[in-house]
DNA sequence: CGCTAAAGGTATAGCGCTAAACCTAGCATG
DNA sequence: CATGCTAGGTTTAGCGCTATACCTTTAGCG
């Protein structure tokens, strides 16, 4: 049989509301001898709070939903940039006492079925669109603290924690333009109308705008963010768009999808072709040329939305809204000057 | 205030049991009208049954533990070998209505906490050494369901899900053999004694002695699973070994900085030394030449996983004991003929 | 001396659910 | 007619914890 509070509490000859106090570290009111006695016993036991018989009792569960959108049949899309944010994400919340569940969202309004069957204390949203977060209501949401990851959505409910994507694309662009470049192409996935990947294409045309460079020589494309669109992409620009000179893209793997499509189609990287990619994962050092690209702080945006995520459960207020981390360009070998004719 | 089992039999006029056993899927004593009557309710008020109060009442969670070595300060490394395992670990289980809780684990012992706390149905070992998995006591683990990911422990506590190993790497090295190569270094994480490493290393041997080729030829070294250890090494093969003519490593992040160590040591991949490296991950094609490396069936690994699991959590059984699937080599660029002399 | 206040607890009443045992009416059966 | 069986439920008694309110004893103080 499971060792329960009542046990502890028998043997050290105390109600078991007193160790209850004990164990969540309520001292005040008891003395030290019994604050020892109780922890004594407890070691020596082996007694593992129940933290179902917990959540009940005191309606706040200590877990936090990692909720990530799961397409039907596929698994999670779990890209090498979300990894890192779930390590961090882990470590920051267990340092705090609290629990991840890893959950995969079919329809958006399991959302509030997952809140609320586990009475989770918070959530992250990872890799939801602007438009999905807009739609979460108080109903759904209820007392809940949610963080949305990568997210712009003006929506009270769900703070955004997200880096500057549009300063990224912006020195991105600004940096192709000052090497030389007139034609240029974006590519990313077909969301340009809110969130990120808008952010990162107002940043592009900013770019273009300081530099005085005309917009007609922009390529705009919806690539899905893979390695095969990537690629795929590669050979359309070779075959159809052969004054395009440089291409931004909004994630490494795209760029690396490109970079192949490009060399495979006979042109050279960077020599015909320039190419940025976006994240800096460990695999823009593994090609060749190293991938030139924009660099953002996984690990602090991971870290600010735990910050987020307790500052609205401990203190009942709700913090100081959306937060924007930088993004800076990691220059490498994917860039250079456009070949003269 | 939360909707409760006993308002939806209040309004339903049953018993609160009555609706417990119909949203239970118990339904041999209860009428067609009233599940029905039930149900609609259910629906109209948007009832969702409390899982703390479930796990406590039932002694069952349905939760999952994903529990996973951290090392203290560090965030959990996840590689991205066990990203594609944690995807479809939470899709096959969601499909059986389990949830996935993730948990670093920074001191063996706190498997037995994590394990008791939540009231665990079941865990998945991610990342342990078999060592570790050993030691596992029936006072830690309960009558809770244990699979090891890539274990060989002989521990009937946590069965071993793995691929088959031995063979993998007897592939990769007979196909060096094959092409001539007689000095041939293994490149591993410095575990040959158990598990994973040491069925490597096995096999590296085996198609030695099956090949007839002198044992002296190789080169075993320990070398840490990463990029920059690999690149070390490779430096460290350059200046130190020339005679060896290919390199055999147990991880593709490995042979990639193998690779790129050599290359900036003034050696040709494969041209002067072939890489072969070992899990078939997306970045094995994203490297120039691309990487030759032995293949596994990652999502079939992890669906085994959950079957396993949930054999031991249905049926009372423990089932079969550990599972081996295949594992095969893919031939790519990186390695060739050694050079003629 | 009477009163207050602090220290150090305890008692009560759930949280929302489920396992297990029990009940009852209605019908068939020998 | 006594009996058993079945369908369709209900009752009881917790699971292990915590919030809230309450109760003593002792010392301090004017």
């Amino acid at each position: 049989m499971r060792v329960t509070l009542k046990d502890i509490a028998a043997e050290a000859g105390v109600s078991p509301m007193t160790v209850s106090n004990v164990i969540n570290g309520k001292r005040a009111r008891v003395s030290q001898a019994t604050i020892d006695r109780i922890l004594r016993i407890v070691e020596q036991r082996g007694y593992v709070p129940s933290a179902s018989a917990r959540s009940l009792a005191a309606r706040s569960s200590r877990i936090i939903g990692l909720l990530v959108p799961a397409a039907g049949e596929d698994s999670l899309t779990i890209s090498p940039h979300t990894v890192e944010i779930i390590g961090v994400l882990e470590r920051e919340l267990r340092k705090h006492d609290y629990h991840l569940m890893l959950r995969g969202i079919e329809r958006i309004d399991e959302i509030a079925e997952a809140l609320r069957s586990w009475n989770l204390d918070g959530a992250v949203l990872l890799g939801f669109q602007d438009v999905e977060i807009d739609r979460l209501g108080p109903d759904t949401v209820g007392r809940v603290a949610l963080v949305a990851m990568d997210s712009y959505s003006e929506n009270p409910l769900a703070l955004g924690v997200r880096s500057d994507d549009f300063t990224g694309a912006r020195l991105a662009a600004r940096h192709l333009l000052e090497l030389g470049h007139r034609r240029i192409a974006f590519a990313g996935p077909a969301f340009f109308d809110t969130g990120v990947v808008r952010q990162r294409y107002e940043g592009f045309r900013r770019a273009f705008v300081e530099a005085g460079a005309p917009w007609e020589g922009a390529v705009v494309a919806a690539v899905e963010t893979t390695h095969a669109a990537g690629r795929a992409f590669g050979h359309l620009l070779a075959a159809e768009h052969p004054e395009v000179t440089a291409v931004f893209t909004t994630a490494d793997i795209l760029a690396i999808g490109v970079m192949e499509g490009l060399v495979e189609a006979g042109l050279a990287v960077p020599g015909d072709v320039s190419v940025v990619g976006y994240d800096d994962l460990d695999i823009a050092t593994f090609v060749t040329p190293k991938l030139t690209t924009v660099a953002q702080d996984i690990p602090a945006k991971a870290a600010v939305a735990v910050r987020l995520l307790l500052g609205q459960i401990t203190r009942e207020e709700h913090p100081d809204a959306a937060i924007t981390l930088g993004a800076n360009l990691i220059e490498r070998g994917t860039t250079a000057g456009p070949k003269l004719e």
